[in-house]
DNA sequence: TCATCGATACGGTACCGTACCGATACGGCA
DNA sequence: TGCCGTATCGGTACGGTACCGTATCGATGA
């Protein structure tokens, strides 16, 4: 948080004298992200963390102003593009890869936007926190793998089932629990793809 | 449910003197449901209810256990069957139709589904009414219009595309939120089944 | 007549965010 | 290099707020 100063990207915090190594504070996120998963956004309290992370609320609250802005800055730390390095050079295994990856979170990032779904309705920072961290890296990632199928011809660019290709993937990652009670796992979401996804694109 | 009647010669159903009439206990699930939309399962307090039906929380308690037996009882009498009445004789139009229905309720299932989300991953229970009412009945509708359309030959009873229809629908319906910012509507469902839904059962 | 109504008061619990406490280790300076 | 000053540490106590679920009340209507 304080490292994204003016200055160098390493550049050692000069300001701040927190004693909390970057290790820690790691320690705070995942445990506040893991509390998230399990009891949902509304039940995390800044005490249960302080608890789980045998550290003081003092603690915590010396360094983010309030649970929002906590669990942004976790968020915001826990950034990563899973599907960024496919690129096999073929779009129906880019597109299979990407729902095995995908198959891969359920138990972890998928749970956490599950327990942030209605969070993200009524704080627009958090909303915002969780498009960026979440949301935008894979899609812009998986939007990326059709640009190259259609570059390579494999698609028409007109092909109307381009646009809803990211809808599809994470709505039916997202929805299983709801459909059959449990979470999709990397198989579930290959057999989608080949089944409905590769289909509606014109591949096999 | 009040009446434990293990030794009284009364009835033992307690014969319900309530004056609460239907219409009045409709106003309690309603307000109920709706704050549960609004603010989420976890903010839902009987004391809120209460306020707004300007009913006492005695009243409340009275006739249901606790929060989750009166969220239970609620969800149970809302329960309905959107797609139950589709039947136009063409698969495709079928599945437009269904799609335009979905997309109509986003502004009430969807968001009882959104604001559930978590909850029903911690109360069984409350899973199992959710399931039985918002779930089961929908897709049960969505499969029999598949159903028929595989029985009047309009697609092959082993097309595998046919097995993710629903998790397709729903999944997008829900999804849509967090991709775009937006709940989806009936133009958006339409287009993404006619974009994507249709060409992979090879229709049209 | 009397159970149920709405209203309200109650004790209990949980968490917020702040304030205070010694203990400690960082970091500037001799 | 070694020693202090001091900010931050973990721990805890605090007042405030909110809601739970129960109990009690006079009023009401089947």
């Amino acid at each position: 948080m304080a490292s994204q100063a003016a200055d160098g990207p390493d550049t050692v915090v000069a300001s701040r004298r927190s004693k909390i190594t970057p290790e820690r504070e790691r320690e705070f996120f995942d445990a506040v992200l893991e509390q998230i998963r399990e009891c949902g956004y509304d039940a995390v309290t800044m005490e249960g963390v302080a608890a789980t992370t045998r550290c003081s609320k003092s603690t915590l609250y010396r360094q983010w102003k309030n649970k929002t802005q906590f669990v942004v800055a976790a968020l915001r730390a826990n950034r990563r593009a899973r599907f960024a390095g496919i690129d096999t050079g073929s779009l129906a295994e880019d597109l299979r890869r990407a729902a095995r990856a995908a198959g891969e979170w359920s138990g972890k990032d998928t749970r956490l936007l599950q327990a942030l779904g209605h969070a993200i309705t009524q704080d627009p920072e958090l909303k915002r926190a969780l498009r960026e961290t979440l949301v935008e890296p894979e899609v812009a990632a998986l939007r990326e793998i059709l640009r190259r199928g259609v570059e390579r011809g494999e698609v028409r660019a007109d092909n109307p089932a381009l646009e809803y290709v990211p809808a599809q993937m994470f709505g039916v990652l997202r929805i299983r629990l709801v459909l059959d009670g449990e979470y999709a796992g990397p198989d579930y979401m290959v057999r989608f793809v080949e089944a409905a996804v590769l289909p509606a694109l014109g591949l096999d």
